[in-house]
DNA sequence: TTGTAGGCGTTATCAC
DNA sequence: GTGATAACGCCTACAA
């Protein structure tokens, strides 16, 4: 490799310490303009940029971002990168993933263990990982910075980005109401995931206000995969009458009731309205196209990564108190006024 | 943070001189069975783990891998980023992400600096960026290393795994012919990939030779995104004879002309038969499920790690030759046999 | 087989 | 405002 400029190469072509090099580079005060000028010139014209690892090795840094995540939903996961990536350019970090096993016993030692040996200066944590205690605990304890991605308000609004899914999932129980539905089914999450919960608890307690009850045989607990969905679809559609609406948690299953319908030959939206939660791929490309709801996952990513440094460099920004997103629904082919 | 145990409290506990200890670290032969034991024992008792950045800034190398893409398909990259992973922690290294604009001017400077910046140890490059020899040329003049993930043989052996999408779309060719079709239109990728050209080549050499020619218009080239695949199947369904068949050079596309399919009241695979490539999330959730290409994306991503590290590292593997993986045909419910 | 000494490129301490 | 000098934790000639 080409032997890159040191600040050594610096200092003396400028003719001043390294450690004044070192002021100019962190962008000190306390430096003479005329000396900052003279040193600033030198490094534009070398090309120079300082070394990470050494930099990292003095000052117990890495500039080195972590990304947590257990989930099956690559397009997820791709916004996100995007959204972090987008700060980390700016701000001089890079990414590193790591993909876990939110199932394994020894996840949180797995994820510890990640940053420790990497020297990742803080970690982002996705949905449904983000939701475990334990991992935001352990990570405390050792003073490891965190931020976590999640669609519940479970710490403090600098460790966190959440996406208020509640209120998204009010609007959807009221566009349908709008169209005249009334008899709702539901195929829920996983009912240990507070995403699931808030999402039913949501779509549930505003249908309530506007006088819709869901029957208990009407809400079926899904896994989030598409064979889940198929399999809760068929449940749902077996029962007579069939339901008018059936809400998926997300795209993947809503899928899968797609997919069931016509099997079973029951037009979609003619007979039965579908719709789902994500705006995955899926939702376009599927026929009909999917009503469903968008998280701004790229805007919400960014946040994050902006949280993380600020949680990194110590320093206050407003970005320290905002927090909460608000997902929005997204009207597609899958709804439909509900038959005379 | 705690503080980690360093290769000095190794030393100064075992009681011999960190230049031992870091013998035994690196797997040095030349260090008595008796003190290596010693020494082993105390790094296990101590859970010392030497210190990736320090490591780094003395030997130059930094244990991290990069990633360089610029491929829309987030299911292709999470499964490489899977593939990569599942070596890297083998191996101690991590990896970190670079999306990039192929079309910018200044991305090879781009992903030069990256590596620099970071001194990543290596990267693996996926396609279509991997096509470019442009970046290739500028890595291999700054010894940076690399491996490229394509669809052509256009470099050393060490330096790439292909997948054999021609060998592919040949078969993919017999098996259409073997159900009675023979008038057959294709939307083709951009025509400046290699690997658009690879598998246009495949399918229509193979066609040939069983007999079967594809007319120039029923050849229309494609940008391998969902709109284009929607206006290049327009334009093929509304010619009279509408072709028989369609293949398109991503599941993306393919998803496309199902719609217009749909659209246009023409049902499949009843009246058309419709193949893609790459084995997407889509092609199981879309209505009729596809028939296509799959490559083994994680396994060739695993490869590619191995090849970067034995690169980095310097040493022959018998991952050192074997660059060739061939991709296979997937029947699903999209293709049929011709109708009388 | 083992140890000594110096260096990797930066930041931090503490004088001046 | 500026500059020696010592870390940071490890690796690598070179010596013994």
């Amino acid at each position: 490799m080409d032997k890159r400029p040191t600040i050594n190469d610096v200092a003396r072509i400028s003719g001043v310490s390294k450690r004044t090099v070192s002021r100019v580079i962190n962008g000190a005060t306390n430096v003479g303009v005329a000396t900052r000028e003279k040193i600033q010139k030198v490094i534009d014209d070398l090309g120079f940029s300082p070394d990470k690892q050494a930099r990292g090795l003095a000052a117990s840094r890495s500039y080195l971002l972590g990304l947590i995540y257990d989930n099956p939903d690559a397009l997820y996961i791709d916004q996100v990168q995007r959204g972090v990536l987008s700060v980390c350019s700016e701000r001089g970090y890079e990414l590193v993933v790591h993909p876990c096993n939110y199932d394994t016993e020894n996840f949180i030692d797995n994820c510890v263990h990640f940053v420790k040996r990497s020297n990742i200066d803080g970690v982002i944590i996705l949905p449904p990982v983000s939701e475990s205690k334990k991992l935001a605990a352990a990570l405390r304890d050792r003073n490891i910075n965190y931020v976590r991605m999640a669609s519940v308000d479970l710490d403090d609004h600098a460790n966190i980005v959440v996406s208020d899914d509640r209120a998204a999932l009010s609007d959807l129980a009221r566009y349908l109401v709008s169209l005249g539905h009334r008899d709702i089914g539901i195929i829920s999450g996983p009912k240990h995931y507070y995403s699931a919960i808030e999402r039913l608890e949501g779509f549930c307690h505003t249908l309530k206000e506007l006088g819709v009850d869901v029957a208990e045989n009407r809400i079926i607990e899904g896994k989030n995969t598409y064979e889940s969905g198929i399999e809760c679809a068929r449940s749902l559609l077996i029962q007579s009458p069939p339901p008018q609406v059936i809400f998926a948690n997300n795209d993947e299953m809503a899928a899968g009731v797609l997919k069931v319908a016509h099997e079973m030959g029951v037009a979609v939206p003619e007979s039965l309205s579908v719709a789902g939660f994500d705006d995955n791929l899926l939702a376009t490309r599927v026929i009909p196209s999917l009503t469903t709801v968008q998280r701004p996952v790229v805007a919400m990513a960014a946040l994050a990564a902006k949280k993380i440094i600020a949680l990194i460099e110590h320093y206050q920004t407003e970005h320290q108190d905002t927090y909460l997103v608000k997902p929005h629904l997204i009207i597609r082919e899958s709804t439909r006024k509900a038959q005379k």
